[in-house]
DNA sequence: CATGAATGAGCGTTCATTCAT
DNA sequence: GATGAATGAACGCTCATTCAT
């Protein structure tokens, strides 16, 4: 009859959890899923490495909660952002904008989606493809959308769409690795002008 | 019967050395360093386990040698063709094409390049990462060149590297995982046209 | 609604004690000792793993009082019977007769004592152990008698009476273990002539 | 085109293999299938753990292979005594006096086929119980000839088997168990002689 | 008394590396 | 040189037991 669980209890059992992802991520962006052993993400977390099976049934089960909780993350912000906007062109900035934003926040998530990727078990692999896949396909939605407005000239969308990601994805990837540019923020609009100008967009 | 040598033959006759890299290569493209255990390589190789260890140190040497030999090929090769033109256009647009024609030869080296260079060895994965910073800076300095020359207007040139290598990458990224586009060269001049409007170039 | 008592319900009224007790053999009877886990037990008995060790000091402790159980309540059945009678054939007759009773009206008891009984800690195994030996004891010392008063020939009375409880014992395991004989009770009127007629009493 | 695989260095492996049959025959009758820790096995074979893998896929690979050789080694010795003897009679006695004989010679055997078998994967297991099943079918069918060559009266064959056998395995297991007793082979005449007589067979 | 989250030693198994032949 | 059997540290995971609530 007694054990209640008080609010303290059950708040320390989320933040356990919290602290395991945390930990998980932690491991995965410096690491990669090799290096990331269940003893090495238990002890940073702060617990014992029994204690981690307590919150996930095993270590591609926590790997896959990470990938998709950034991937949650990652595409709801985007939604989110879209939603002000009503032109596709301003929608489609939007995207971007956010993504650059995010991954300039969370220098983690940017380094599992954009380095570590690969190297994990095909399967959860899959989901952080997905994600990749996901924005290229938007990309491209916004494409088709703006070409048939007449706002952009014919041109193979999936292909524009690639290229568009593509600078994006390798101007974040030099700053995890380089460090250059020194802030993501502050070359956002050069790559928006590189990508207008690359779809065909003349008057701006 | 003697003169018909089977390829695993033949490879015995060349250097083992050589068939061990290429066993190598066929393993990391296909499983990722996770899966690519000594005993496969040796087997693929046609030797024995402890055979490996007398052409390298360990595991690690290897996979060093491979993107050493990769980067060398890639960048010989834009060397050999850029080489044929004078003019800085055509120069970075040699780089681009021969980059697209490679790897588009050799599935393999972008495998390796593109898919399964992360998740390896921190120290490993640096001979990787500078594959691409090299092109990276290889376009920036063609890019300066022709702002200089009054060919492009003023930018950032190396944001503008990193995005023009970016499309690239992202395109060939897509070829190997989605199969979209079906023939990585026909792209290639949607591809060029994108980056081209992008830099700024109007006329053309 | 109130007086219809679950099971569950109703072990939970009765003691704690019993309803571990009840679920460990139950588990042990179905999974051995190796699946018999604290949890698993827990479970079944309706308490929480930490509960468990209020009635008992550890697992191997639970199994010998489940052991020390089923010794006192069969050897208990057995005395019962053969107070009955007078004569020491009535009496071994109802040794074996109880016996059969006991076991085939409780498979359980059966699965536990005469299948999973080894595999077992060995000093667990020791409880076990000893409710055959005593059996075997009780046997020969009415075969001791029976020969003695000359009811019976001139004979190594201890081998005797292992094979006298052998007959028994192997009969009832093809029954747990095949399922033949299909009812256990009525064989038991062949084995006891088969084992009368053994220990050499002609005329019945 | 070294290190030739010499007589010396087979010998070597065949020698190895064995060892750890035994090994896993020492810890599989002394502490049954839970303590048989494949660290505990290697060691007592005088290998390393990883070795143990080298020359079985698993555990229970080990433990099957064990039950195996059991099995036939057992039923082999049955056979070849039978095929001296013509009369059902004599077959019948040559089985139980090599079940003796072997049991008696190898008493890690003994051991795990009646004290350990149980308590071990139920896969495994069902190797270990079919030798017993086969012995008791053995001797239906030899009950069976006796009935219908008017040698034995008329009874339910599949009991009297059980009960042969189950005489047999008491005085085994209390041979192993309690020392008594002292000599398996000595007590054979007394134990055959008991079921010729409870199998009616009058002279003699 | 009761709880169930937490523990950590120990399991079976893998694999880069070594070394006697 | 070439071999492949041998090694043992390290992995992911389990479970009997403890203890703060």
């Amino acid at each position: 009859m007694s054990y209640r669980k008080t609010k303290k209890v059950e708040e320390k059992l989320k933040s356990k959890r919290a602290a395991i992802i945390a930990a998980g991520k932690e491991v995965l962006a410096e690491g990669g899923y090799t290096k990331a052993g269940i003893k090495n993400i238990a002890q940073k977390a702060g617990i014992a490495t029994g204690t981690f099976y307590l919150y996930f049934a095993n270590k591609d089960k926590l790997v896959e909660t990470i990938a998709e909780e950034m991937y949650q993350k990652l595409l709801q912000r985007i939604k989110e952002e879209r939603a002000k906007y009503t032109s596709t062109m301003d929608k489609l900035q939007a995207s971007m904008r956010t993504c650059v934003q995010v991954f300039s926040d969370e220098q983690q998530l940017a380094k599992i989606l954009l380095i570590q990727a690969p190297g994990i078990s095909k399967i959860l692999n899959h989901k952080l493809i997905n994600i990749e896949k996901e924005l290229v396909l938007l990309s491209k939605m916004d494409l088709d959308e703006l070409v048939a407005e007449g706002h952009l000239p014919e041109q193979d969308t999936y292909i524009s769409a690639c290229a568009f990601v593509g600078t994006f994805r390798q101007v974040i990837i030099s700053w995890l690795r380089e460090g250059q540019p020194e802030n993501l923020m502050e070359c956002y609009d050069a790559l928006v002008e590189y990508n207008l100008r690359g779809l065909g967009q003349d008057g701006k």
